[in-house]
DNA sequence: CTGTTAGCGCTTTCAT
DNA sequence: ATGAAAGCGCTAACAG
């Protein structure tokens, strides 16, 4: 039942004045050693706690940062959260989380409350891209909140982001399928307006043109990242009149679809059809037929981009600094795409 | 570059003073129809924005609540998060994170933090049971910020808690692992210290004493949860003068790892070794050998804890209700413990 | 129906 | 080195 104390009480019992309290409390050069060693002691003895939502309103700073995903149940975002989690901490910044569900509308939603909120800063990874919600970003960028995309980028002039060279994890997953022989490589894909999935996209097709082997648009399907999409895919693959021999797919869950379907048809893996994914989902390690997958150090990039957010904040607004951070895939080499025979 | 307008901006402009402009905007009953209008138009026209600081200072209530996690990269504590905010957000609460990687310093720390920032209820799953966090928790109550356990729970009177019949879970796993016809079934459990681990180790005792079966102490080994202690903890069960023919382990990733270790070793799983783990990961059914295990419905879980909060919030402090809400656990039977022969 | 006033708890000029 | 007073933006009790 412990009432709230204030600055006023400790200041009462002292008989001075809360002014002189606040200084002690925060250090300020000009207060006597004595005093500032009363105030602390009394202070702790009253069991005394700053009121943050107080300093808030007078600062005009939460110390709460906002961030934004498609969703949070995915180790991917997990992850990243956990990295920005873990940067922030020390800093004194909390982290609220909002989730879109893939929802644009959500999205500007979201973007409107955490500035409603005054959150100090805004990290996310866009949804979609549509223009509908270009009123939510101009919001944001008009209070001067800083903003940072990670992964999921859009492209917007004065605003950072950190993500990971799309094109080159595409370029190296295909680049090992057909390494492995694989002549006739499809490629399952996101949806292609999110840039993420378009440079994906572009890797492959330049590991394929790279390797002398022609691009053929039928083996392109656009697919959800899911178990069954990767199926429906290879029912629609193993339909052509030159069904493929590989697959590189931007999404582990489809890559997974796609293994499970081939192997209900007998077809032999790695032998006779290779599968890469992308985002090294914890599964993919797992299985017996372990998954070839493409790494996007989400744990790096969550840190990464919490420091992008440090640098940012306090900058002198008149000064914008645009810092694009890009991180390196790795390829993780698993079964999947690993052939016994050469 | 937009300023920030407030309630005088648009009181000064109409000529009208700022707690008009609150009472029209916060649908006072007593305002004029036509004043009320034009507030409301003004201050679409203006740009106005509450602000939730003052707001917050004001009333004391921050529309946060603090959600801590052990961590937020596994499936469980995401998807329970997940449910948090899916259930809390139509209500205006923001959900700040917090994760205590399983260190009870670090648990108090957070607790402290999230008393500070004037949460409005804390929702947690322990890290551990030791005393050295009590007075964190002692802070919480005081203060009067509900608290919620969920999943892992801690004995407070008048704290409420989310949890799944442990117990139940253990007991249903085991059962099944007995209906198969084994006859050793070991049992790999966590931290017991934890009630639920304690629980799922009493189900498991217990079906086993109500089909005949001697419970074997030395079939109990206190493993982490990760593959490689499922490895070991295979390791030393092969040892044994009677080596155990399943394995109960407590952890799903425990039991990938004993899945491993036994087919390393050659040992037939299911026909000559039964698989059950606990949570329901994701991999668990994507796996070839896909494992049987006890699904806790963490979104469910999540769903759930908020709306204990929800009714907890805003109730006079002086009526403490403790609510324990009892999740029922479903097993999901697997190839790991379906034998073809019978 | 609307204005006046005070106050939430803290920081920060301006005096002294 | 400290006090007095204003103000961050909002709400609510009290008047009228």
């Amino acid at each position: 039942m412990s009432e709230k104390i204030t600055i006023y009480d400790i200041a009462k019992k002292l008989n001075i004045t809360a002014a002189t309290v606040s200084r002690a409390l925060n250090n300020n050069p000009k207060i006597k050693e004595s005093t500032r060693e009363l105030v602390l002691e009394t202070a702790a003895s009253m069991n005394y706690k700053q009121n943050k939502l107080a300093l808030a309103l007078k600062s005009g700073r939460s110390n709460n940062i906002g961030v934004i995903v498609p969703r949070i149940d995915s180790n991917f975002f997990a992850s990243v959260i956990r990295g920005i989690e873990e940067e922030l901490y020390p800093h004194g910044y909390q982290v609220i989380i909002c989730q879109t569900h893939e929802n644009p509308k959500r999205e500007s939603e979201n973007l409107y409350t955490l500035i409603d909120a005054q959150v100090d800063g805004i990290l996310m990874s866009v949804s979609g891209v549509n223009n509908e919600n270009d009123s939510a970003f101009r919001n944001v960028l008009e209070k001067n909140v800083p903003l940072i995309f990670f992964d999921r980028s859009k492209h917007i002039e004065g605003v950072s982001s950190v993500t990971i060279n799309d094109f080159k994890g595409g370029y190296i997953a295909t680049k090992q399928l057909i390494n492995q022989g694989c002549k006739n490589i499809a490629h399952l894909s996101g949806d292609q307006s999110l840039e993420i999935f378009k440079n994906r996209f572009l890797g492959y097709k330049q590991a394929l043109i790279d390797n002398g082997i022609e691009f053929n648009e039928k083996y392109v399907i656009q697919s959800k990242s899911s178990v069954e999409a990767g199926k429906e895919a290879i029912d629609i693959l193993l339909e052509l009149e030159t069904p493929p021999d590989a697959i590189f797919s931007s999404s582990d869950f489809a890559a997974l679809g796609a293994i499970q379907e081939l192997k209900e048809r007998n077809i032999n893996i790695p032998d006779d059809f290779c599968v890469a994914g992308f985002s090294n989902e914890p599964f993919t390690k797992f299985m017996e037929m372990s998954i070839t997958s493409v790494d996007q150090s989400p744990l790096e990039m969550g840190r990464m981009s919490a420091r992008v957010f440090l640098e940012q904040v306090d900058k002198t607004d008149t000064i914008k600094i645009e810092k694009k951070v890009v991180l390196a895939p790795e390829l993780h080499i698993r079964k999947s795409s690993t052939r016994t025979t050469s």
